[in-house]
RNA sequence: GCCCCCAUCGUCUAGCGGCCUAGGACACCGCCCUUUCACGGCGGCGGCACGGGUUCGAAUCCCGUUGGGGGUACCA
């Protein structure tokens, strides 16, 4: 039952393998995203493995709508894995929650070497007896049950208490080699012996993580740095499995570093920025927010913020992660994501934009030919100047709707000239003679008629037209918009307008 | 309390002893472009937490202080 401290480890030799083992509470955070991701690109930048694996072993906070959110999270943003859930592979199956006759096998041979040991004291007791000696009451658990008698047991059992198993920790300090920290070490006796199994029989996180990842073979845990503390809890554990056969090498950890909200507090799940469907909803591209993702603890290069995954894999090393946490901030996101927009194909462009504008009720289901073609014609427009694709049923929502049911915004009333009348008039009048209807055609005629001859400058003077055929004070180009909109539309909202100031 | 982690512009970062008078990006502020708003271009503001060492030389290495964060569950 002896351990060695010294088993056989990860060499540079081994082949990758790496896993993303989310528990499916809640929906997907950017932080656990960013944690897949990571995972993901070394696997890629290796030609190593990635394996997917579901650690539902908390019936009381486990979801399916959890799980189904994952998974459509990664499929949205294109992590794929090589084995694992759906896809399956060769350490079936991969939902923890199934694999329950696996861990009932590995306990009892934990048991049998010894490593693990009937506890019997209840929280209080632990407590008590802190107390009663003078230490801390904070300290945690005591090991007193490591060394009870046969006697002793007998009486607690005869009590009717049921006892949960625990792993006999080693009094030696315990050092590995982070792969983003470097070398840290637990002073011997700081971590107590730990739970593994509950009272009622079922294992704990603490047990079927490490036994899982022992008998999938992953070499790189890469993991958040909020599972540091229980690393050395895992290294024993680890040394205990590989007594008995179940673990074949000591893997590598690395801890990547919190994602951090507003203030110094780390991104919560109940905040709306942490929530990954949420970024989507607004208009997110794969793209743009894997590149943003990255950039929180990583960087391509000293000079480049904008990438593609593929010079993410390419370049992706866990070595070059940093260890300071990151502010997940939206803004840059944001602009991040506007310059992948802005390189989309406009084909790509266009059709991502049409689950937005049928979201905001602007076209239906299918898009009607018409539609179609405002569509084709004004998504160019909005390319450059938005940085989520929820901003585009705002902008073009005056290209669908019918001429009735323009409603004119506060802001794009006010800033109008006194002489308002006059100039729609005039705007009127320069636009029902002009003969091809093409946005050079209604620059020419409006510039002449406002600017030229009424001597107000282009910056006021086509305010009052794009207020009339937009009913906003922004607008995508109005020339441009009023040649999609088309003579007549444009004109009957002109005379609208004008009749209604 | 104890254990562990972290510390470069407001934010994300480059930097791994001399290329640093510390570079880039976002944000912010000007200017230019301009039919609005954006995009784009140019410029500006702004940082090595502090104190000791080591060294000819430190943002870079070591120690300490301070400040943050996490853990200390029959959660993961």
């Amino acid at each position: 039952m002896t351990t060695a401290a010294d088993i056989p480890t990860v060499t540079a030799e081994t082949p990758v393998r790496v896993r993303f083992c989310p528990s499916p509470t809640g929906t997907p955070h950017v932080g656990l995203i960013r944690t897949a991701l990571f995972n993901w690109a070394y696997a890629r930048h290796t030609g190593g493995t990635m394996v997917f694996r579901i650690e539902d072993t908390d019936a009381a906070r486990d979801s399916e709508e959890s799980y189904h959110q994952l998974l459509e999270a990664l499929k949205w943003l294109g992590i794929t894995w090589d084995e694992g859930v759906e896809v399956g592979g060769p350490h079936e199956p991969y939902r923890q929650s199934q694999r329950h006759d696996i861990y009932v096998d590995v306990i009892n041979r934990l048991k049998e070497a010894g490593h693990l040991y009937e506890s019997y004291s209840t929280p209080e007791e632990v407590e008590a007896r802190h107390q009663a000696a003078g230490r801390d009451i904070k300290l945690g658990y005591d090991n007193y049950d490591r060394s009870l008698t046969a006697e002793q047991i007998a009486a607690f059992k005869a009590e009717g208490r049921e006892p949960v198993l625990r792993v006999r920790m080693p009094d030696e300090d315990i050092t590995f080699e982070d792969l983003v920290r470097g070398e840290i070490t637990f002073k011997a006796g700081s971590v107590p012996d730990f739970v593994v199994v509950r009272a009622n029989g079922k294992p704990l996180y603490t047990l079927v993580n490490p036994v899982d990842d022992a008998l999938m073979g992953i070499t790189h845990i890469l993991r958040g740095e909020d599972l540091l503390s229980s690393t050395p809890r895992q290294i024993a554990l680890y040394r205990a499995l590989f007594d008995i056969g179940v673990a074949q090498y000591m893997p590598l950890f690395g801890h990547l570093p919190y994602v951090m909200g507003e203030g110094n507090k780390k991104l919560s799940k109940r905040d709306p920025e942490s929530n990954l469907f949420l970024h989507r909803e607004r208009g997110f591209i794969r793209e743009g927010l894997l590149n943003y993702l990255s950039l929180l603890g990583w960087s391509l290069s000293a000079d480049e913020d904008i990438f593609t995954v593929e010079q993410l894999v390419e370049k992706f090393d866990i070595h070059d992660v940093l260890s300071n946490p990151a502010r997940f901030d939206l803004k840059k996101a944001e602009a991040i994501n506007g310059t992948h927009v802005r390189q989309l194909d406009p084909v790509d462009f266009r059709e991502r934009l049409v689950p937005y504008l049928q979201h905001a009720g602007l076209v239906g289901e299918t898009l009607a030919p018409r539609e179609q073609e405002i569509l084709q014609a004004a998504a160019p427009l909005v390319q450059e100047r938005i940085g989520l694709l929820g901003e585009a049923p705002e902008m073009l929502a005056f290209l669908f709707k019918a001429d009735d049911g323009i409603d004119i915004a506060d802001d794009a009333r006010k800033g109008l000239p006194a002489n308002l009348a006059e100039v729609l008039d005039a705007a009127i009048a320069a636009l029902e003679p002009v003969e091809k209807w093409t946005a050079e055609n209604i620059q020419a005629a409006l510039r002449q008629a406002i600017v030229e001859e009424m001597g107000i400058k282009p910056r006021l003077a086509f305010g009052p037209v794009r207020t009339a055929v937009s009913g906003r004070r922004i607008s995508p180009p109005l020339f441009e918009s009023m040649e999609i909109l088309g003579r007549h539309s444009s004109l009957v909202r002109l005379k609208a307008f004008r009749a209604a100031s």
